[in-house]
DNA sequence: TCTGCGATGTTACATTATAACGTTTGGCCA
DNA sequence: TGGCCAAACGTTATAATGTAACATCGCAGA
């Protein structure tokens, strides 16, 4: 595995990084993760985790649906929707179910579950990779009985950036 | 404002509790809320929170809207989702987004932000208040200078009633 | 009683997601 | 190499969820 030129896990999309970077270390890491595990990272996955990857903020099933269109390809919901399934299921994009929007996974290979923080100005999300908040998080299950299976966190504010402009 | 028979925020709806109870004071707790706010709790918005509450599990919109037809009021979706929006603003139900469905609020005077534990096998949700656990996000929101407006924690699991009978 | 605003009714439509079934493709093994 | 199987993709149709826009109603306060 090479060593990012990014560190994705301290720096935020809230402070200035190179994004190209962030991109195609991710199409790398992907790449790598279905070799490494047998799985098929066809034309059309690559091409929906790149379009995921490239925009700065969550995108819709149906936004990546309409760059296909203009591409050339046109696709109907089902095509998008099942490579949506394949990336999530090997942990390389995530859902925001209260956006109803995908957004690159910024550690695929620890299979974490995803927590962000959404700024409603600019509509940008931060994964936070927390193993502290996770173990609070079982902690609370396990006291009620509970098995936890996987987590959502979505915590809506205001980013830095914003807070500076205003 | 009674003292409750239920104690909700210690009980859990994966344990054994009369839920008349927790109906009767859930309607109850909204209208003395709404009569010292000066907030209308109209006749849809009450059977609208009542039936949320009546369901041993989060309810959709469009069940709402079923039962309103099989009770003989015809409305349409938007009288239900203006009903949810009233209910929600006021702290009286909460919309699970990983659900797209909606759950009476246990603690409505508190104004607390929502986190559940949600069984998938039997589907019940159970309402987490940890005080402790909105600090612990803030405080880590607040490491990456993020201003917290609201969060949802949806956590997936298998609840100890379910796991008791597997 | 009048009046104004908040609540509701109504129609139409937008957005998000999936079911079902046929076709293609890529890798594996004889 | 050729055939076969399973997985991926195409295609059509439709389900499920949510909202915009405008008309109407009704209650509370002047």
């Amino acid at each position: 595995m090479p060593i990012p030129k990014n560190d994705m896990t301290d720096s935020t999309v809230f402070t200035k990084h190179d994004h190209q970077l962030c991109i195609q270390e991710a199409l790398d890491t992907a790449k790598e993760i279905c070799k490494s595990n047998g799985l098929r990272l066809t034309d059309t996955r690559l091409r929906v985790l790149e379009l995921i990857w490239q925009s700065h903020t969550p995108v819709g099933a149906y936004e990546i649906l309409a760059k296909f269109s203009e591409e050339g390809r046109n696709s109907a919901p089902p095509t998008v929707y099942r490579a949506l399934e394949f990336l999530q299921e090997n942990n390389l994009v995530h859902r925001l179910a209260s956006l109803n929007a995908f957004i690159g996974c910024i550690a695929p290979e620890h299979g974490h579950q995803g927590s962000f923080l959404i700024c409603k100005k600019c509509s940008k999300a931060q994964e936070l990779t927390s193993r502290e908040l996770e173990k609070d998080i079982q902690a609370l299950a396990g006291k009620q009985g509970f098995t936890v299976d996987n987590m959502t966190l979505e915590v809506s504010g205001v980013c830095p950036r914003c807070k500076a402009e205003a």
